[in-house]
RNA sequence: AGGGAUGUGGCCAAGUGGUAAGGCAUCUGGUUUUGAUCCAGUGUACCGCAGGUUCGAAUCCUGCCAUCCCUGCCA
């Protein structure tokens, strides 16, 4: 038994390691972390690999972790995401600390601070247009030079980005630019916008302000003002800690041994699939998914939908670890993450994909039986669920073959035997196909072998599934396999051109009855098939999303 | 000679001078009324390459190579 506060052992990573340096030197005392997202989009498992990160840190050090919206640039942000950014960071099952804190809460903050480095002479408000700003930057080998308003005296500075809030300029006309370096290796340093004008109504602030401040010098001074102490992030923001440093190195207030620092980790690619909010946002805006939520997205609602449960998704951020190192995550990694959690817990049960009709001929009652079969075959606590055997039969297509190609073969095949999955020993006898295509089987079944072996000691290996038909109820099944059919599509130079054309595929089959009151997002096992879980948009019929098959070690071989 | 990073088995990833953890995948057996699960076993890793320091190097030094990031008034 774990004691109150004992966290089970993590893998170690960098982070750690700073992290008990940290403690160890009494750098700080305990740690604060934060999640800190654009609400400009929603949140993909990319994202699930932060938030376990940064709420699984303050969790195992018990030191708190806050949900922050860095909410700069109300042109491309919206309420919508804000809501959906707090229901996904719920449902992956982390609570931050007191309410969400959006970097809009500061902007007067900012602003104070802005006016403090202008009174230092380290900021000056520049009337360079965007062109001329990029051509005073230089380029990676020559060094920028100085616009020609790096000069103006701090007091008319000041004066000048009060107009600026005051809206007394027009968009573009001028920015507030930090004074650094223009020659820096750093192109970040050359003398970054800190503040632009947008005459844009904001989600949280509404019109309070026309000026909103750059990520590089709201994210640092936001950190400072919650007490942060480490700042987590992704590799292409390694440069800016530069900037970041320089920041909080100049402003009074936040110069001290205690102040946040940054460290950057590797962002998550995973095989078959984007993480760019750019890709996303274009995969739903031309339609080629249903939504933000369509189970074949890497989006957290997504993978709910798809029935990927918060433990699995946490235990695959645990698997993968944290490092510097770009990487690309084969899928097989999340895979069995999804099959572990879902192995333990999922409910077992029998759905017919593709059905054709079986009939017993043998089989003496006109009403079916009833048999009691266990929810979880490792699991007796679970119980069991009542299926019925009957005259006539679903079984699945694959497992019929009128002649068997080899003695591998282990389903079904005329004048072969196979168990029926928790029911009887049958016999395949002979098959018809009638001028639809479809196809009966008649056998018949060994009535001595339910629940048992055949008495004389035959071996039969063969297990398959079925649903009895009178009883049986229509389902729909979407199986979902990879949203691309390569494994590193953002390399392609149009990715939606190498969309996977089968990564759904639609199946109409049946399920055992007791699946009409199945809950919506409560996991299947579909036995020998995978896991499923119910559509939580479809309101009227059953419809079954595949999560994922099956480990398949036959298939393979063949 | 722009700068910042990274290179450990197929994929992740520990390791921070004492002679290469772990997970996923693979393969092989065993159990099994899910070809699943479970159990046991399975890898000669030139630790990017080349030199050097050291009794001893994945770990320290030098040089080289490869890949990623940086020239938004995006984050």
């Amino acid at each position: 038994m774990n004691k109150p506060h004992e966290t089970p052992e993590r893998p170690v990573n960098f982070i750690r390691n700073i992290i008990n340096e940290d403690l160890a030197s009494q750098k700080h005392q305990t740690i604060y972390t934060r999640f800190p997202p654009e609400p400009n989009g929603y949140l993909h498992i990319g994202h699930a690999k932060s938030i376990c990160l940064n709420f699984g840190l303050a969790q195992d050090y018990q030191g708190r972790c806050n949900l922050r919206f860095d909410d700069t640039n109300p042109a491309k942000e919206d309420l919508e995401y804000v809501e959906s950014i707090q229901r996904d960071v719920q449902w992956l099952g982390f609570q931050w600390e007191g309410q969400p804190r959006y970097s809009s809460d500061y902007f007067e903050h900012f602003y104070q601070s802005a006016l403090e480095l202008i009174d230092k002479g380290l900021a000056y408000v520049c009337f360079l247009n965007a062109d001329e700003t990029r051509e005073y930057r230089g380029n990676l080998k020559e060094p920028g030079k100085a616009s020609p308003y790096r000069d103006t005296a701090p007091q008319e500075n000041r004066a000048l980005f009060e107009k600026m809030r005051a809206g007394a300029f027009k968009e573009g006309e001028c920015v507030l630019k930090a004074k650094i370096d223009m020659a820096s290796s750093f192109m970040c340093l050359r003398d970054p916008a800190l503040y632009r004008i947008r005459f844009e109504t904001h989600h949280q602030t509404g019109d309070a302000w026309c000026i909103y401040p750059m990520y590089d010098f709201a994210h640092c001074i936001s950190d400072a003002i919650e007490g942060i102490t480490h700042s987590l992030c992704t590799l292409e923001f390694q440069d800016n800690r530069r900037l970041y440093d320089w920041v909080l190195d100049n402003l009074a207030a936040f110069n001290r041994p205690d102040r946040p620092h940054q460290y950057e980790f590797s962002r998550l690619n995973l095989e078959y699939t984007v993480m760019s909010k750019r890709k996303l946002h274009q995969l739903v805006n031309e339609r080629l998914v249903e939504g933000w939520d369509d189970p074949r997205m890497p989006t957290i609602s997504g993978m709910r939908r798809r029935g990927y449960t918060p433990a699995a998704l946490r235990d695959f951020a645990e698997r993968i670890g944290i490092s510097k190192v770009d990487s690309m995550t084969e899928m097989g990694i999340l895979e069995a993450a999804i099959r572990d959690d879902l192995n333990r817990v999922a409910p077992r049960t029998m759905g017919v994909i593709d059905p054709i009709k079986l009939v017993i001929e043998n089989y003496p009652n006109p009403e079916p039986e009833v048999i009691f079969a266990p929810v979880h075959p490792q699991n007796e606590a679970m119980g069991k669920r009542e299926i019925f055997f009957g005259r006539e039969l679903y079984i699945d297509r694959a497992d019929f073959l009128e002649v068997a190609p080899d003695n591998k073969y282990q389903r079904l095949a005329i004048g072969k035997e196979a168990r029926l999955r928790n029911a009887y020993i049958i016999k395949a006898e002979r098959c018809e196909t009638d001028d639809q295509g479809r196809i009966t089987v008649y056998g018949s079944y060994d009535a001595a072998t339910l629940g048992k072996n055949p008495a004389d000691g035959r071996k039969v290996k063969g297990v398959i599934h079925f649903v009895e038909a009178s009883r049986a109820q229509a389902a729909e099944f979407r199986l979902y396999d990879r949203l691309f059919c390569v494994p590193n599509p953002s390399k392609e130079a149009d990715f939606a051109q190498v969309l996977n054309p089968n990564s759904l595929q639609v199946k109409h089959g049946f399920v055992e009855p007791a699946l009409a009151q199945a809950p919506v997002e409560q996991a299947y096992q579909f036995e020998r098939e995978g896991y499923f879980c119910r559509d939580s948009r479809t309101t009227d019929g059953l419809v079954f999303n595949r999560t994922v098959t099956l480990k398949d070690t036959w298939q393979q071989s063949v």
